[in-house]
DNA sequence: ATAAATAACAATAATCATTACTATTTTAAA
DNA sequence: TTTAAAATAGTAATGATTATTGTTATTTAT
């Protein structure tokens, strides 16, 4: 028999911080900003809830640098820019382009099924800080 | 005053081990392959040396998915496809779009360096298996 | 060529993110 | 309500990577 998925305060919340905000926080930023609003909860919790939301497909993950991973609400894909200065992750507003994959289908002749786009440099604030 | 390199033997293996072969292999496959040849090494000292190609730009350090970093001994930009089945990485032979990186500094106003495209899905092989 | 200075080494301990374990609490269905 | 299964908090364990330490190798200056 299969394991069914019960209903958990926590995941929930969880899922809700996630998509009400749009940097991409790691666990850790997301157990210490639900921490206030529930005293009892345990990082490892926040965890295996991310594992099983990434899993429903109502979160995705990104691997984006060798610290941590980052969490996303928006399960759509878009693309990204890391700052190699202050480590935000911030979307980048460009047009996804589907094409890409078919022409890595053909090249590689895999089966894609998605894609990754991150931009590196510094970011807007960053650059600005450098400038002077 | 600053600090000097100085020659290495075992950098020298790493390194031309890293541009010998296409696979994008982690600093532990480094090391295994690299032991019969140089049964004193350490591991800690291939953790050390690829830090040290990184940060001279002899070789990329590609963070790919969460298990493990992965090291390139091609450092001109190229893609990347990762199979979700058996964990390989293979490069995808498209051109590299430059005009992205123009077309992102537009929409965020950030100073973009460089980017990095992966590809995610079966490869070749995995499909082929699944297929039956 | 030799000796002194210092970078790189091997071996191992420490750290950090993440996962696994266990006893207790929540959820949901009979 | 009772009861079984899933989720939790708290904590221990794991695995990748980094730091430390005493020794060895490479370079520089005699």
């Amino acid at each position: 028999m299969e394991k069914t998925i019960k209903y958990s305060r926590q995941r929930e919340a969880i899922k809700e911080m996630l998509c009400s905000r749009c940097d991409h926080p790691t666990a850790e930023q997301l157990y210490s900003d639900l921490k206030p609003d529930y005293p009892k909860l345990s990082l490892g919790t926040v965890y295996r809830n991310l594992a099983l939301l990434v899993n429903m497909g109502d979160v995705i993950k990104l691997s984006i640098n060798s610290e941590s991973e980052r969490y996303d609400g928006n399960v759509h894909n878009h693309y990204h820019m890391a700052c190699t200065k202050c480590g935000s992750i911030i979307d980048v507003n460009l047009p996804v382009n589907e094409a890409l994959e078919s022409m890595a289908e053909e090249a590689t002749k895999a089966d894609i099924k998605t894609h990754s786009l991150i931009f590196y440099g510094f970011c807007k604030n960053c650059k600005k800080l450098l400038d002077k």
